[in-house]
DNA sequence: CAATGCAATGTTATGTTGTAACTTGTCCTC
DNA sequence: GAGGACAAGTTACAACATAACATTGCATTG
């Protein structure tokens, strides 16, 4: 469970909770935002650029170029509404927008599903670490890679 | 400092030790692997597969594809002679091949330098948590983006 | 209402990282 | 010297990411 209380969010609340925050942000939420959004909140486990770009152009019925995601997924990783998971080259929507704090990410190496789990004491333990050893603006990736219940099922 | 008690290599030393490692496990230790595992050990920070490919190719005065390097470097890393950056898409030889243990790396985003610290208490914490929520064969990656002491002398 | 400025998005090109498939070379064994 | 096993070479391509510049749409203002 979480150390901490904050509210998870899902389809419309979810999308709601993502338009709040980035307004609040002092930034827009244009239709090619809300597209993005939507197509990442979409799949059920973490997604490439590339993966996004695909469904919006499905969803529109036009090409939608990579790089028009790339830039809106960096406003949203910015923003905290998406999140990227570095050791897949992919993004997964933030459930707890509103919610600033370190994730940890389970990747299952068989069915690429992630999933998503809090331990501020451990992500402080690790933030604790690098201050130690002098580093500044620090921004902690802790992932796990490897095989999820569903796959192995001893 | 490190939670437990290892040998840290360097130069000549590391060499040995990472053929020591690699001989033992059964697999050959070539010119090629050698030549590989030098300029991995020659970089002062983590290098990525293409940067080792030059490194080699000067060395040997001659091209050497990124796809040998590739293969090389996976057998690096299955056998603890060389990490995986995964934030960075990077490498680092391991200085210490023989401890098999979890590592968490500082990766500052100014100079591209990497600090390789141990803490088995954190990471042991982040296994337990991934145990918990049902995965197996776990592989933590941990790692911190920063800004290190010298890019930032505060 | 033109003219201007600005932010978002589109377009094209290219750079970087990673794999796949198949071939060649080398060493060992029979 | 034929055959097998493994390392390495070669070529091609897939996947991920960014750079540079053009276009669009909307708000401001003279
Ligand atoms: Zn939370
Ligand atoms: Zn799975
Ligand atoms: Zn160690
Ligand atoms: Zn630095």
């Amino acid at each position: 469970m979480p150390v901490h209380d904050h509210q998870l969010h899902e389809g419309e609340s979810l999308r709601e909770a993502a338009r709040e925050r980035l307004t609040r942000q002092g930034e827009q939420w244009t239709g090619m935002r809300e597209a993005v959004f939507d197509a990442l909140a979409g799949f059920d486990k973490p997604a490439s650029a590339y993966d996004i770009a695909e469904a919006v152009s499905k969803a529109q019925e036009r090409r939608v170029a990579a790089n028009s995601i790339y830039r809106i997924l960096d406003l949203f990783v910015g923003a905290n509404l998406a999140r990227r998971v570095e050791s897949a080259n992919a993004y997964v929507a933030n459930t707890h927008p509103d919610c600033l704090h370190d994730c940890i990410f389970l990747i299952c190496d068989q069915c690429g599903q992630a999933v998503h789990i809090d331990n501020d004491r451990l992500t402080g333990g690790v933030r604790d670490a690098a201050k130690e050893a002098g580093f500044t603006q620090t921004r902690p990736v802790i992932e796990v890679r490897g095989t999820c219940g569903d796959c192995d099922p001893n």
